[in-house]
DNA sequence: GTCTATAAATGGAACGTTCCAATAAATCAA
DNA sequence: TTGATTTATTGGAACGTTCCATTTATAGAC
């Protein structure tokens, strides 16, 4: 059925009777043309079966309408989110978004980014994997190609970064903690090889610093951010001589699996130890019991990444202010009634 | 910093005194070079700070290690962890896949082939979205284009599909349901324009006929395969005049969402209604209760689904078999202990 | 020494577009 | 009619690669 070669707009030019640059023209909306020949142009298009050939074209034009969206982790429905927030800005400016996950490896990393700029991206949004070297985006930004860091940045580098505000999200979170009667505080999951980490922890800290909870009184405990680590901290956690009352956890995922850890030892979260989680999936209020958790729009943010990257691809430049979103916290059950009110000073002898 | 025009194969070429057909030699690594040149080319490339143009490229071998992947809904876990699948396989044969997400529109689903093609992909893997025209694949197989769906089908297309076996899975599930004793069935979620639909409802309905449940003691109620859909659908089913006691769900979101709506009207899954969903994604076994489901072995398809597009690719041919995987029922706590030992004939009275 | 065989490197055409400068056709003013 | 202006259309060079056919250098056989 199908042609043996492929299509080109010289076919086209032939077909039509009129010359390759007529067909150029038509292809690109121009007004110089005129409506009858536009028609029979595009008669001729749909007749041959012709395929844009973007490749060819981009080598005159050099500025591609693709843009790359690199992904730590895909199977996280928190990136999930944030993908979809993109799209949907990317969708209204006629541009289709690819996505790379790089499952948080810092070598897929690097073959992904390698693969989308050979095929001559106009912007990158990047969430970095873990462990990503300090030097890995030099070469994108020597090519000149406008990057922005969503949610996760890199220790020194100078990329613009599209994040919520960690270290006040977790803050409120601590706070709400403390101002709920628990005196024994940890934090849980997470590594310190990431930016997120030490801002989040950072809140915690601050928190516990301001609201009187000496340090002797703070676990913490890093591990995967994932269900299986949350599980592992908590059994760390009580396994020590003063354990801790309440967890304000790295992320959802991390309080997910706490809270199954929980539920593994006959105890509830909520009535027996309050958790909280960061990001505030879809998924956290439709868990039993309900998960409080620090709300960060996920989907605001990718619409507010994919609007600055589109702002700079179109004045070319490759730089842009970091934005930092707005977070709150999204009370549920999962940190029970007040502790005062309840037991007051049960397991406050320490 | 960045050298104002982006270096090219001849600036190298100059860079390292040789010619731009030795650079280009070096640039696939063709053996027929003097080692000592290949070093010095290389030093080169990294002082000019080159990025290899795989759209200049193209325009002369015409194959270009792109392969799109288009997915639904990137939102549900279960495409996610299909997308993982596909990217080990990939990630092996050193092609790093894009990701596209269509969100469950056949016009963005329109958009996104369209650019894919343009791009010149190798090879296409998708899981058509809802509603998608029968002739909207027309174009990319006569384009030559190699595709194979996953998870989906198109209702009289050619195209080889990779899918779990759906009319098995509903049926051993509904079989499971009805050796627990339960006589008034549902099934619940999904819309008959989806072939996956009409398979998995043919499975249960096949099921009820041979196990001897009449067709007025089964309830169907389509609806959004959704969290919401699946409450929806709960709520209609026990507005009936003879509400059933047990539902196979499309798929696991519904099962979740039923679940719910089970809790919300202080029902328990398990105990007093029994649900199983389908997909039997991660966070089946860790939902309280942990929700009984049909296992695909996703992860195993979507690698299965690579390794075909591989093959036919390499193969150069359009034309490949479908690929039907096994399923199996992971009993979990979601639909109970037996219905007949627990209250025989409970409810058996119509 | 020359002659052949092999190894290494090279020039040039081609790929499918875009876009500039140029041409051809149509319209208008005088 | 002639020239000037506007409207439509067109040829050709350029974009950055690959790959074929050559050329040049190196080595081995006589």
């Amino acid at each position: 059925m199908a042609s043996r070669a492929k299509a080109t707009i010289l076919d086209i030019a032939r077909e039509a009777g009129v010359s390759k640059s007529t067909v150029s023209l038509v292809l690109q909306g121009s007004g110089l043309i005129r409506p009858e020949t536009a028609i029979k142009v595009r008669k001729a298009i749909e007749d041959v079966g012709y395929v844009y050939n973007r490749g060819a074209a981009n080598l005159r034009k050099a500025h591609s309408n693709v843009i790359g969206m690199v992904i730590n982790d895909l199977t996280n429905p928190f990136f999930a989110e944030l993908a979809v927030g993109m799209e949907r800005v990317f969708q209204a400016a006629g541009i289709v978004p690819f996505i790379a996950n790089t499952a948080e490896s810092a070598i897929r990393q690097e073959e992904v980014l390698k693969s989308l700029l050979e095929q001559g991206v106009a912007g990158l949004i990047v969430s970095p994997a873990r462990g990503t070297a300090s030097g890995a985006f030099r070469r994108i930004e020597t090519a000149g190609v406008p990057i922005v860091f969503a949610m996760r940045r890199l220790p020194e580098s100078r990329i613009p970064v599209i994040a919520p505000d960690n270290h006040r999200g977790a803050f409120i979170a601590t706070e709400h903690l403390i101002r709920k009667g628990h005196r024994r505080l940890a934090f849980f999951g997470g590594s310190s090889d990431l930016v997120v980490y030490q801002e989040r922890l950072g809140g915690f800290l601050e928190a516990c610093e301001t609201l009187g909870i000496p340090a002797a009184d703070r676990t913490i405990v890093e591990g995967e951010t994932s269900r299986k680590g949350g599980m592992a901290c908590l059994d760390t956690a009580l396994a020590t001589a003063e354990p801790p009352t309440a967890a304000l956890c790295f992320n959802d995922a991390v309080a997910f699996g706490v809270m199954l850890a929980l539920r593994k030892r006959g105890l509830e979260a909520g009535a027996d130890f309050a958790v909280v989680g960061f990001d505030d999936v879809t998924e956290a209020e439709h868990y039993i019991p309900a998960l409080t958790s620090v709300t960060v729009d996920t989907a605001g943010l990718g619409e507010r990444a994919a609007h600055v990257m589109l702002k700079m691809i179109q004045s070319r430049t490759t730089r842009a202010e970091d934005h930092i979103g707005a977070v709150s916290l999204a009370v549920r059950e999962s940190c029970g009634p007040d502790r005062n009110a309840r037991n007051a000073g049960m397991g406050d002898a320490a």
